[in-house]
DNA sequence: CCCCGCCGTTTGTCCGGACAACCGAACTTC
DNA sequence: GAAGTTCGGTTGTCCGGACAAACGGCGGGG
């Protein structure tokens, strides 16, 4: 039995600024978090009991409660009545962000690239008016990429966006992904509906990525929505299986 | 404009049964949600503002924020400051929990059937010792499955549990999913490490799942945690694909 | 020695209220 | 007519308190 294990966060120092304008229980919520990073918190240990922890912070009750739940949603600390509250045990990274190829490959260390062969608006055909919720023959912008790490293909990237939702730049798609410049352009993403499968490349798609024909490739289709619920984006993409694998973990809801 | 866009829930009939022990802020979030799932609440409508939806129930306005906070969790409403809460437009259907492929398979209208090939005790080699965090040459329980489809092979399932862990029946595993058993024997599975990627089969899986050797095959592998943070299973799974693909949903953390 | 119930601890739920921040629309002003 | 301003409405944040439910350890009884 080691007594650190379970004496916890009691001496651990945590501080908030009434003068802010971020919200209290965030400001606590991210010291936690930070200390949990760091490992200032160990895994296992106790928080001690919320009273105690309002208490000393000058907080109240539910104000710490909401910056723990915060935590707990994001699987870094587990509550137990009667027990208390404590920072789990395993590793957890990342639970599984819509985040776009070019920024997992820039957080990996790769040197990601792109190379943009298309970006054109053209008639909406009957598979991407039916994704993105649109009339057959609607206008829609196409941007058909090469993506590259190291220097090497790792995927092709085909998405669709419905016209005139904002304007895209070649240029700036080739030094930064796709979902960081519709962030950027005020679209407020909110779901997303994803298909993983894999099948054999074609030539044509051996060629683009290196690869032989027949050569086992990883597919993605995926349409993305905004908080109104229009469709924003319907991608459908091939990576190599060789060279690149999804990777990410998942939260069980309780 | 539609009024009826607008009006939204003023009228529905929502109640809740103060002697049950079911929570309060609970019930409310499952009438919600069957409400917005039969189309009684229609996408777009607004909820009708928080105190006066508390003061129609008999409840606070915390209460209800609380059933409403958890379906905004589950991405079924948005939430604005100074409109209201409205049902989101998409249609949002599962945001890809840890489930286990049998379960899919049942949802998705087909009969799953499991064939467990092997159900033993073995030393751990070097790759599931490193997955599960134990020693090498610990033992561990090794069950090998294929899992059917309408009769047809779908998919190869290798899973490795810690030895002792709770007793695997083989009669029991072909009636259901690992993770029910895993549930069920009290273990609370926490988070989950996946990956998934694709290959070439070799001439022996292509013999088990009917497909010819060089097949593309989709592949997982998958480390559950429990909530104390230790690895309870780690799984090796290859799936057909031809005839099957991940298929999820994913949320925007905002 | 083992099992069972008691009891303190801690989280879970719920209340009622208060003020701030933000959005949209109506209004005023130029 | 267009731009800026005010104002009502709604959610966001925060407080202090109260009781219930679950867990774990302790002691008593078999």
């Amino acid at each position: 039995m080691q007594g650190e294990d379970s004496s916890g966060a009691a001496e651990l120092q945590f501080s908030v600024d009434r003068s802010s304008p971020v919200p209290l229980y965030f400001q606590l919520s991210q010291q936690l978090e930070a200390a949990i990073e760091q490992g200032r918190l160990a895994p296992g240990s106790l928080l001690g009991n919320e009273i105690d922890l309002a208490g000393r912070l000058g907080l109240s009750r539910p104000t710490v409660r909401q910056a723990i739940q915060s935590l707990v949603d994001k699987g870094l600390l587990v509550r137990r009545r009667g027990v208390g509250t404590q920072v789990v045990h395993s590793q957890v990274k990342r639970p599984l962000e819509l985040s776009s190829l070019y920024d997992d490959l820039e957080a990996a260390g790769q040197r990601p690239a792109t190379r943009v062969l298309r970006n054109t608006t053209e008639p909406a055909t009957a598979e991407v008016a039916a994704a993105l919720g649109l009339a057959e023959g609607t206008d829609v912008v196409l941007i058909e990429r090469l993506r590259l790490a190291h220097g090497e293909p790792m995927a092709h990237l085909c998405n669709w966006l419905p016209a005139g939702l904002f304007t895209l730049d070649s240029a700036e798609l080739e030094g930064t992904g796709l979902y960081r410049l519709m962030r950027a352009a005020g679209i407020t993403l909110h779901s997303a509906r994803q298909a993983v499968g894999a099948r054999a490349a074609t030539a044509e798609e051996g060629e683009e990525l290196g690869e032989p024909e027949g050569a086992p490739v990883l597919t993605m289709e995926r349409t993305t929505f905004d908080d109104t619920g229009r469709a924003v984006e319907f991608g459908s993409h091939i990576y190599r299986a060789s060279r690149y694998a999804f990777e990410f973990q998942l939260l069980v809801r309780p």
